[in-house]
DNA sequence: TGTACATCAGTGAACGCGCGTTCACTGATGTAC
DNA sequence: TGTACATCAGTGAACGCGCGTTCACTGATGTAC
């Protein structure tokens, strides 16, 4: 073989790494194949040899990009003085309305997803069951439902808010809907009993 | 003249409307100048006499889309046993997971939104103010500025979950996630003191 | 060791298609005289 | 009242363009003998 082994898993990882980031930075119509190859490095031509088509990639890409931002969450939670309220503070940090390429794909996808086939949505709908299991976990209290209906709420106040903060066009207001998710999903989070 | 007079007017209305509903359903880049103005009863080359550009098109589609969903919810809360309480239950029911068409724009274009240029993103600014005085209206509790923050994290919270619901391909996953909103965004309103 | 052939990741021209947009035109009605 | 012309909402062919996808090909390296 004239390349290493290994060679063209990392090919396709490279473009699976470029697509998660430019679709959710531009989103899923406004980037084409030639443009995704090209970031990677590639020509168009041999997309085919590595997906079935733009959903495959685009099933891939956002299941890398979920991960990448339970991973990150996880890692602050985990951290010390982290827990939820960490992770809440940083999802809706202005970086994340910032640089949607490097953050939540519900938020900066979530409107196209719904209308995407069902494979598309049953891929979404496994790495959403991590995020809201990792969100439950660190609930202060409640037994397992309750954790997981409070879990789910939080995360929606999150992506819906976070949504919110990038479509306004003044600052002022975007700020203001950041802060208002921030206080809404920790009071979320301490339950009607604080 | 060959048409009654206000005929345009009323031509241009109509292919707001048609659009508007469009939009909602299949996304700005899912359907078609052309598709459009059939719908509308007329052919593809007219457009320009009514619209610059289909992004003009869309800020008013969207506009008119959010104006009908204030007065749909105004209306709610106006009635006997309505309140903010009605307006949440209906926002979150499966109508209008299943039919996005007749439902919030922000929920359904949310993520493009976000990606539009600023003029757009005014115009969408102003509505979401509309529907947030109209939230904040209605809570309990608290001064302006605090009711307006909860306003603001209600709707987040709404529009969040209700894409949320959309997004998976469980049914019964999807129906948990209305329920959470519905759980979450009550409790909201009701504020931490309960 | 040398030669012939197989492998296969990546290339780039080409495909049909639908898009947003433009424009010369139509044709029914209004106005001028 | 009759004729000529102006108005203008709507028509439909045409524009260039970029899209997702296909495919014959390249060329560096591995394997067979």
């Amino acid at each position: 073989m004239r390349y290493a082994k290994g060679h063209k898993t990392t090919t396709r990882k490279g473009i699976i790494e470029v697509a998660s980031k430019r679709f959710r930075k531009e989103g899923v119509e406004g980037v084409g194949i030639a443009a995704l190859m090209s970031d990677a490095g590639l020509t168009h031509g041999g997309f085919y040899a590595h997906f079935d088509s733009k959903e495959e990639l685009f099933q891939e890409a956002m299941a890398h990009a979920l991960d990448q931002t339970q991973e990150k969450l996880t890692r602050l939670a985990e951290a010390d003085g982290g827990g939820l309220e960490a992770m809440i503070r940083d999802y809706l940090e202005p970086w994340h309305r910032r640089c949607p390429e490097r953050g939540c794909a519900a938020a900066s996808l979530g409107a196209d997803i719904a209308r995407y086939s069902r494979p598309t949505r049953v891929v979404f709908e496994k790495k959403l069951e991590g995020l809201i299991a990792l969100i439950a976990r660190h609930l202060p209290r409640g037994d397992r439902h309750m954790r997981r209906r409070v879990a789910i709420a939080i995360f929606g106040t999150m992506m819906g808010t976070l949504q919110l903060a990038r479509a306004v066009a003044d600052r002022r207001l975007s700020d203001q809907i950041l802060e208002s998710g921030v206080e809404a999903a920790l009071n979320l989070a301490r339950g009607p009993e604080t």
